[in-house]
RNA sequence: GCCGGGGUGGCGAAAUGGUAUACGCAGGGGACUUAAAAUCCCCCGGGAGUAAUCCCAUGCGGGUUCGAUUCCCGCCCCCGGCACCA
């Protein structure tokens, strides 16, 4: 009698041994060779980690091991799945964990990276050990730096002084992806206006670009739609508006307007400045100037919080001067408000109050004129105006273009006025220049040097990486520039070009810059004297499906796209777009709320897996909900996969190698692959364990021995979930090689998924009475006459007035009586 | 305010025009066992009824349809993102 301790499943010891075969023998590891002649190349890509000191959280793992399944999905239908993992170790999030627990960074993320690194391995990912990336690895950012001079040299480059988000704590300069609502998005302190000489890559040129290809991306919609609002394209035209003098004559001065509504020109009463526009001082009158310099004063230093804040009231100051309505010829009043953004647009607006919701506020708060331009279907040119009209409707008090549908005026405006010489079409994008300088310590240093003739000079390419030293007071200061501004054994250098004294540049790039390429990498590590070979690239390029949080819907993902389209054009690789398909994973709440310490619901991966083992764990995360909705971790339900697994595994070493399949067992097998196959690659992972648990019950029914025919095929769906357990019963089923390299994914015969007899519904006026079973393609007339033959059916017809019959084949039969 | 995603048993959830509540958790009952674990079997939306059976139920209100969780119109609520962008 064996000893059922013994035959039992003991995931600890499984798992340990196949994670140490899949690294001895390689099983998931690449040459460079074999990464140049893979015939079916599948890049299965995942967004890298953070190696944070807490390690990896459930929301990692959960990412991971969705990723995971469906790599493994596609190497067991036969593709090359190259499937890598790194570390994102630069950034403030690295620094500042460093500047709190005292420790240097370089000190820090060695052993964050080897935590993770275990952890990984733990989970049971297929991943290649031997293409790992870390972006803290002189010898990948010598690449990044590499991507800089290239953008530097295309002209894309460029370093301008420009006001920035700064936060006083971080003590650095934020991009404006990293601002929310007026705060740092990572600490929460409001964020300050300076001015700076800033680095900056100018992705503006690329939004047309960048929006326009979402179109043919496979992406969720969700995404792509985040991408396109950020990019946030909009049409209208450009307006020059005369810059009046005291006497009220045209100067040589004209500001200019951006705005979508041309169309309501004749309504313009008014304008407004931004605080910063360099028109202010020009337009402002004697007499106001004093009123005007108090107002900048007070909106410079309100920061960006109390000017983004829910509390919109209208502030302004009447500047005295005035320009002239092109369209009515009037002159209107000058005004410098700060609703008005100097980032956007001209920084300049003309105010139609009667039909802008903002500048009826204002116009209503300082008591400026107010003039409808625009009538609904109900309205005339003097019906009085409560609030701004922003309906459908057609143009009045509008000279020529009186009687326009607005369904076309903007452009008829946009025409008329462009005839006569102050107007221009124009498309403008609220994506701004992408900000890539930090005034940090933890990143790559910018391959500049600064030299006094010879201004700012790229470092030569074979003087790459510019090493960042390790420093030991590595704190920010409020100096606005960098530490490295500190360190003058470092900075100072000779001149790349005429060798005089010369300064480094002593900031560093945005993580983001590291995390836009890294994808490029990952099959070229084996190369040190090249960022990414061509061949290899042309093989594994774009990514094939990458899978990631949506947290990074716009930033990390639209520099990816944004860094992939230059050194497209620039020559270096053929295709624009890195991720050919993109899906975004749930999140992962806890007990019905999200995680958190104070809660204290939050999971810890690593008890949970040395209780149940990896594979269930997986399963339990992946039969949680939807992959790309997330779910409620519940500690009890892991039972569940857990069972599920156990009864797998009894079932599997038990089966009868010889018997054949039972014929019902079989169908629901053949069922089964149709139905994970299909619910696999929409990652629908929840289902397909569901259905896997279902076809095993009917394997085991009324607790028969199964026959290995009916086993197998589960074994190996099984097996993405998970990969330790299926890959030790293919082991027992006495096969030699790895299940992922042995096994292919079963087919379904379409023959045996047919039932010999169907269940009919049987309805009397939409509502259920009944349920026949009556033989596969049995014609019409029979299964209606069974119908009626059933007792509770034809207690409902009786005596009724049959109108029609619908019968929906082997599914359902509906009488319509009165 | 705008853009997404949601709202179905005690709970996680399934079903994309055709038998609502698959699969799983929790709960109840039973079998095996000295016991426990594991395993197996049965019950499990609400109401009425001894039962057959009937009525009600997928956030709310309408509509289309023989038939609606699913499609259309109008609301409410929750989650995520954006937000004075002219």
């Amino acid at each position: 009698m064996a000893n059922q301790e013994q035959d039992g499943y003991q995931p600890s010891t499984i798992e340990e041994k196949w994670q140490r075969r899949w690294e001895e023998r390689g099983t998931n590891a690449f040459t460079t060779d074999e990464l140049r002649s893979a015939d079916q190349p599948f890049y299965n890509l995942m967004m890298f980690p953070y190696p944070s000191a807490e390690g990896l959280h459930v929301g990692n793992i959960y990412a991971f091991t969705g990723a995971d399944v469906y790599g493994r999905y596609q190497r067991l239908r036969g593709r090359t799945v190259f499937e890598p993992i790194g570390f994102d170790a630069f950034g403030i999030h690295s620094e500042n964990f460093a500047l709190k627990v005292g420790t240097h960074p370089m000190d820090l993320i060695p052993s964050n990276v080897a935590n993770f690194t275990r952890q990984l391995r733990r989970i049971g990912g297929m991943f290649d050990w031997t293409h790992t990336v870390d972006t803290t690895d002189p010898a990948y950012y010598e690449w990044t730096q590499w991507i800089f001079l290239q953008l530097y040299e295309a002209g894309l480059a460029e370093r301008k002084e420009a006001p920035v988000n700064w936060c006083p704590s971080c003590m650095t300069v934020l991009a404006n992806e990293q601002v929310g609502a007026g705060a740092c998005e990572r600490c929460g302190t409001p964020v300050e206006q300076r001015r700076i000489a800033q680095w900056f890559f100018k992705i503006t040129e690329y939004a047309e670009r960048l929006l326009d290809n979402l179109e043919e991306l496979d992406w969720s919609e969700t995404t792509r739609k985040a991408q396109a609002n950020w990019i946030g394209r909009s049409e209208g035209a450009q307006l020059h508006f005369p810059v009046l003098d005291e006497q009220g004559a045209n100067t040589d001065d004209t500001v200019e307007v951006y705005t979508t509504r041309p169309d309501t020109i004749f309504g313009a009463t008014y304008m407004v400045l931004a605080p910063e526009h360099p028109l202010v001082d020009a337009v402002t009158r004697a007499g106001q100037a004093g009123a005007v310099d108090a107002y900048r004063v007070q909106a410079r230093k309100k920061d960006l919080v109390a000017r983004q804040k829910d509390d919109r009231t209208k502030t302004g100051v009447f500047t005295g001067g005035y320009c002239r309505n092109p369209a009515t010829g009037r002159a209107v009043p000058v005004w410098v408000a700060d609703y008005v953004l100097m980032d956007y647009g001209t920084g300049a607006i003309m105010a139609v109050p009667g039909h802008d919701e903002r500048d009826f506020e204002f116009a209503r708060t300082f008591d400026l004129p107010i003039v409808r331009v625009v009538a609904g279907p109900d309205e005339n040119a003097d019906t009085p105006l409560e609030e701004a009209y922003v309906g459908p409707g057609r143009l009045v008090n509008s000279g020529e273009l009186d009687g326009t549908d607005v369904s076309e005026s903007v452009s008829v405006a946009t025409e008329w006025a462009a005839k006569q010489g102050w107007a221009e079409a124009r498309v403008q994008y609220r994506l701004h220049d992408w900000c890539i300088s930090r005034q940090r310590y933890w990143g790559p240093p910018i391959p500049i040097v600064h030299c006094p003739s010879c201004g700012a000079v790229p470092v030569p390419e074979d003087e790459l990486p510019v090493v960042l030293p390790r420093v030991e007071d590595f704190k920010p200061d409020d100096t606005g520039v960098s530490p490295m501004a500190r360190v003058e054994s470092w900075y100072e250098t000779s001149c790349p070009a005429c060798g005089g004294d010369a300064r480094r540049e002593t900031d560093v790039s945005d993580t983001f810059l590291d995390s836009s390429w890294y994808f490029l990498r990952y099959p070229s590590t084996d190369f040190d004297d090249r960022p990414f070979d061509p061949e290899i690239t042309k093989q594994w390029l774009p990514v094939d499906t990458y899978i990631g949080g949506n947290e990074h819907a716009v930033l990390h993902l639209m520099y990816a796209r944004f860094i992939t389209m230059v050194l497209k054009d620039l020559g270096h690789i053929d295709f624009e777009e890195p991720f050919t398909q993109f899906r975004a994973h749930g999140l992962i709440i806890a007990e019905g709320a999200k995680m958190s310490k104070s809660k204290g619901n939050v999971i810890v991966p690593d008890p949970i897996i040395e209780e149940y083992g990896a594979d269930t764990f997986r399963t339990y995360l992946m039969f949680l909900g939807p992959f790309e909705e997330g779910g409620d971790y519940r500690a009890e339900g892991i039972q569940g996969p857990h069972g599920f697994l156990h009864r797998m595994w009894d079932t599997a070493v038990s089966a009868d190698p010889s018997a054949p399949p039972d014929p019902e067992v079989e169908r629901k097998v053949h069922q089964t692959i149709k139905q994970v196959s299909e619910q696999i690659p929409e990652l629908g992972y929840n289902t397909a364990i569901a259905a896997l648990m279902e076809c095993l019950n009917s394997v085991r029914a009324g607790g028969r021995t199964a026959a290995r025919a009916e086993v197998e095929p589960l074994v190996v769906m099984v097996a993405p979930f998970a990969p330790h357990m299926a890959e030790e019963l293919w082991e027992q089923l006495g096969h030699e090689e790895s299940i992922f390299d042995g096994a292919h994914w079963p087919s379904y015969d379409d023959a045996k998924l047919a039932e010999d007899t169907v269940t009919v519904a049987v309805q009397v006026n939409g509502k259920l009475r009944g349920s026949i079973d009556v033989p596969k393609d049995a014609p019409e007339p029979d299964v209606v006459a069974a119908a009626r033959g059933d007792e509770n059916v034809a207690r409902h017809l009786e005596g009724a007035a049959e109108r029609r019959v619908i019968y929906v084949k082997e599914r359902l039969i509906n009488f319509v009586v009165e």
